[in-house]
This record gives C-alpha cells, structure tokens and sequence, in this order.
DNA sequence: TTAGGGTTAG
C-alpha cells in the first residue's frame, strides 16, 4: 500500500530546489526525487509520478533512470519490481538491458542474468563494453565455461576485446572456472596490467589450491613499479603462504602491512593468525589473536584449528568456551575444528559432548566432514565398535573419507576383521587414491596375510594407480632442501650419510631398535631395517644436524603423515643432541623435545 | 546525463 505522506516528505525537501532553481522542469523534479528514494514504497510513489506526466513513455532517460534505480536499490523483491518496469518499457536500450543484467548479478540470480543477454541478442540490441563485466562474471558464479567461451567469442567479433575491464573479467572468469592457461592467455596479452588483473590472477590459484604458483604471482605483482600491493592481495598472500609452510614470506609480508597500513582489518589478523600457526609459531598466532581489538568466528576457528595442530586440545576447548562467551555463534568449520581438536588430544568424552551439543541445538546440519571427525576421534582411541556404529547411523550418506578414517585406526589397532568392512565399503565407493590400497595391504602384511597383501597391490597396478612419494623439507639461509626417501641426490650426500650412520650407533646406545610394523613390504626383516633407515624425515635430520648452528630448532616439513618409527626415531635423536625438532606432517605438527613429543605418542 | 573488473580470512 502506498502512503500518500512518503510523498509529501519527499517532496517538501524538493521545495528548496525549486526556490533556488526557478529553471527546474517536471523531469528533474522527478529525477531529482528518484535519487532521494530510500525506500520501495517511496520509489513506488514517485515511478507513479513519472507514469502520470508521462514521463515514463516519453522520456527514454526517465525510464532508464527509474528502472536503474530500481534494480539497483537492493531492496528486497526490487529484481521482480524492476522486471515488470523493464517489460514496461517500449523500445528498451543497451543501457537497459545492461541495468538488468547487472541486477540480476548483485542479486546472485546468474541464469536470469545470461537470459537478458539472450533476449538482447535475439532481440537485435548491440552490446556495449558495459555489458561483458558483469556478464562473464554471471558466468564465473555459475562456472559456465561453455557460456563464457561463446561470449568471448562475441567480445571478439564486436571489438571489446580490448576494454581493460572486460579484459579482466575474462581472466578472472578463466581463472575460477580452472582454465588457466586460457586465463594466462588473456593476461600476457594484456598491455596495463591493473591491480585487479593481479588480484584475478592471485586468488584464482589460491581457489584452485595452487598455492606455489600463487605466491610466484604475488612476487611478480611485488616487482610491478606502478602497483600498490592492497590488503586483499596481502590476504591471499598469507593464505598461499600458510598452506605451503613459507614462513619466511609470511613474516615479510606482515612487516610490510605493519610498515605501511595503520589498522589492520580483522580478515588480514585472521590470515596471520592461520599463517603463523600453520608455520608453526604458535606463540606468535597467540600473541596476535590475544591483541586483536574484534574477533569472528573464522578468527576463532583459526585458533581452535591452530591449537589442534599443536595438539593442545584442552587450550582448543577453552577457546570454543570463551567464543561462546563472547556472544559468538559456532559453524560447522568451528565445529570440524573442535572436534579434530579432540580428536588429536584424545580428548573423547569431551569430543562426544561436542557433537551431541551440535545435534541438539539443530543450528549446524552434521555434515559427513562432522561424521568423519567422530569417526576419527572413536577410531584412534581403539573404541572401533562404536566408530562402526557410528558411521552405520549416519543419517546422510557415508563416504569415503569416514571409511578412510575408520580403516585406519583398524590398522593402527591391527584389527583386521573390522578393517575388512573398512575395505570392502571403501572399494565398493570406487576410490582411486592409491594410500587406501598401501593401508589395506599394510594392514593385512601386519596380518602376515600375504595373498590378501598380494591382491591389494595387483589392484593398485591394474588401476594404474600412483602412490604420493613422501618427501621432508628443511629450510636453510632461505633456501629449502626437499630430501626423499633414500636420497642420494643432494650435493652433501657422503657427509649426510655419514652422519646418518653416525646417529644409528648414537641411537643403539639409548636402546632404540627399530620399528619394522609399519613396513609394507614382505622382504626380509635387514632389507626392511636398511628401508627405514633411509626414510626422507632421517636424511633430513641428519642433514639439519649437520649444517644448522648447535642448539638451535629444526624444522622439517613433509607431506605425509609420520610412520611410527620416525617418530620414535625422533624423540631420541631430539635427547641424544639436545636439539627441539619440529615436524609438520600431513595431519598436525610434533615438537620433539627431550626425548618426548608434544602429541604424546596420539597422533 | 546514467553504469562496469579483482571482496581478500577459518
């Protein structure tokens, strides 16, 4: 309903115009009330004003500006109300049709979006260099590569393809759709590179994972003379920067923002938060988080998922505690973070609490990732039974990654019976990762099931399946030393292996023998010892000892989960040469510090 | 006379 005193108000404040613009005519008075509408009901008032001086039918800016106005106000239903506006009109223009597509857009409503564009083309309208922004961006949301490839096409045919902004869109829409050879493409074309080709570049690697190829981009963007770095570049730095360990980067990059920006947003603390705990410097994530004037839940998470890592699961709790306190709502990502909290610190009964505490307040629908947690935390506490339940009540569907978990801790606490159910669903979703066939043939060779072994690994070849070679790295003078098992490619190979054998006899001495159960294969038991002794984790130790000042704290990085005997290897060797050794692996990180590891043998 | 690209964090 319309009410006649929006009208009045508006048009009161309208008065001082006409005092002091006796040249103001009935359109700019319309105009001018159009600018000045807040509300839908007060737009609606003055579209009636425009219709009944018929200014909406004679005038092609009136309407233009009306439905403009509309489609763009944000309002709630105002895409319906600028429809009808737009059907309205008799002989709508480019300009038209662009309003429409662009709201369509702010609206999220992409295929409504790419309809316009249809009916404009059908129709005989010609595009313009405004049309393709917003178009190819309907078209990244939707990751309608097919769709953006024909309306490059056009881009082409009608000669937009040099407008810096279409020109950007294009990479950008490239980019998130994972075509990123066609995204480079039209970015070595480019003459002037702008901050957002940059920005398109960056965070479309870092949506994709490629966090190297993202921070060769963002030093690239750094050598750029007339390019200022801004905080959403530095963001996605950080993130490239936490997920492949770069801390020196990282830090580099944290002096800068401190140098040059006075208040950092609370998404740049977050990334520093993440980056400083994934590398490692957990005190330092501390030190920010504590200091940081207003937090979020993706703040929280960060620091709830950083303590996991580190295995201090009570100080995680404590947290989600103080999150709630402050008034703050869990997610499922705070959620995923808690539960993995527990789940490293084999804290169950609290990990228990947590997930029926989700359950029960209904604001977070239990994903599988949720499941899985659970999974994990029953599963490496030996509670297998329930773990089995547990994925068997799933009231959506089971997947790999739950079966995963679960077969691994059957393996962990070797039993077999159960770790064939594991198997058995796990093959019959058709999983082609090659680390389920290496834990169920592991599994069975703890088993001495040798043919069951055998039949795990023909599998394996039949299907072509490749196994993820694990490897350490060491950081050194800013340069990282990647070391595989059995390397002997390193430049300082004799002296590394010298000192290999040289820790061994140390080692015997403190009466380590090593642990051979986790070895897969069925060779005899001095080919399995001569194995183990070469895994990547030692050569790269042996190697930090080596070169690395006395006293000082070893870092090592790898991309699998440590075996059993690295572990114990470790806690030795950190004794033995009084030396802390931290180690990130694929799950979390170990410190090793007198002959003991901060994931107190649970991990 | 009307407008457009990269929105970053767990």
């Amino acid at each position: 309903m319309i009410k006649a005193p929006i009208l009045q108000s508006l048009l009161a404040s309208r008065d001082d115009l006409t005092t002091h613009n006796p040249e103001c005519n009935k359109e700019q008075e319309c105009l001018y009330l159009l600018k000045r509408c807040k509300t839908i009901d007060e737009f609606k008032q003055v579209h009636a004003r425009f219709i009944k001086l018929s200014l909406f039918c004679s005038s092609q800016y009136s309407a233009s500006s009306v439905l403009a106005t509309c489609a763009h106000s944000g309002w709630e239903n105002s895409m319906n109300y600028a429809a009808s506006i737009f059907r309205r009109i008799d002989d709508p223009c480019t300009f038209d049709f662009n309003t429409m597509i662009r709201g369509y857009v702010n609206y999220m409503s992409f295929e409504e979006a790419l309809c316009v564009y249809n009916e404009m083309i059908e129709g005989g309208i010609e595009p313009d260099n405004f049309t393709y922004p917003c178009l190819l961006k309907a078209c990244t949301w939707l990751k309608s590569i097919r769709e953006g490839k024909q309306i490059h096409g056009h881009v082409f045919k009608l000669g937009f393809e040099d407008d810096v902004f279409v020109q950007n869109s294009l990479i950008n829409m490239y980019g998130r759709c994972g075509e990123m050879a066609l995204s480079s493409e039209v970015f070595e074309k480019l003459e002037f590179k702008t901050a957002a080709s940059w920005s398109s570049m960056v965070s479309a690697r870092a949506g994709m994972g490629m966090w190297s190829e993202c921070l060769m981009l963002f030093r690239e963007m750094c050598g750029e003379a007339n390019l200022k770095a801004e905080e959403s570049g530095m963001v996605t730095a950080l993130s490239a920067c936490a997920n492949t360990g770069a801390l020196n980067l990282g830090m580099s990059i944290h002096g800068f923002l401190l140098r040059n920006i006075s208040k950092l947003n609370i998404a740049v603390q977050t990334s520093l938060v993440d980056m400083y705990v994934k590398c490692g410097c957990l005190d330092k994530a501390l030190h920010i988080f504590k200091k940081m004037e207003c937090r979020n839940n993706l703040t929280y998470s960060a620091m709830i998922s950083g303590l996991a890592l580190h295995g201090e699961g009570e100080a995680a709790l404590r947290m989600f505690s103080e999150m709630i306190e402050e008034g703050l709502e869990s997610d499922h990502v705070v959620y995923v973070s808690v539960l993995n909290a527990c789940s490293h610190s084999g804290l169950v009964k609290e990990g228990r609490r947590v997930f029926q505490e989700m359950l029960r307040e209904g604001k977070v629908e239990p994903t599988a990732e949720h499941y899985g947690c659970l999974v994990d935390l029953l599963g490496r506490a030996g509670l297998l039974e329930e773990a089995l339940e547990t994925i068997e009540s799933m009231p959506i569907k089971q997947n790999d990654v739950v079966w995963r978990s679960f077969l691994s801790s059957c393996r962990v606490h070797q039993n077999v019976e159960l770790g064939k159910i594991a198997a058995r669903e796990l093959l019959k979703l058709n999983s082609h990762n090659p680390g389920d066939y290496l834990v169920i043939s592991n599994m069975y060779a703890k088993a001495q099931m040798w043919e069951d072994v055998a039949r795990a690994r023909t599998e394996i070849a039949i299907k072509g399946l490749k196994q993820t070679p694990g490897f350490s790295i060491v950081e050194l003078k800013g340069k990282t030393h990647r070391f595989v098992s059995q390397d002997r490619s390193h430049p300082q190979c004799k002296e590394i292996y010298k000192m290999l054998h040289q820790m061994e006899w140390q080692l015997k001495f403190e009466g380590y023998s090593p642990d051979m159960t986790q070895t897969l294969l069925n060779v005899d038991d001095e080919e399995k010892r001569e194995r183990l002794k070469g895994h990547s984790q030692k050569v790269a130790i042996a190697f930090a000892l080596l070169y690395t000042p006395p006293g000082s704290i070893i870092k090592i990085a790898r991309n699998l989960r440590m075996c059993s005997d690295c572990h114990t290897y470790t806690k030795k060797i950190s004794i033995i040469y009084e030396r802390k050794i931290v180690v990130r692996d694929r799950n979390r990180f170990h410190l090793f510090k007198d002959g003991t590891c901060s994931c107190k043998d649970y991990w």
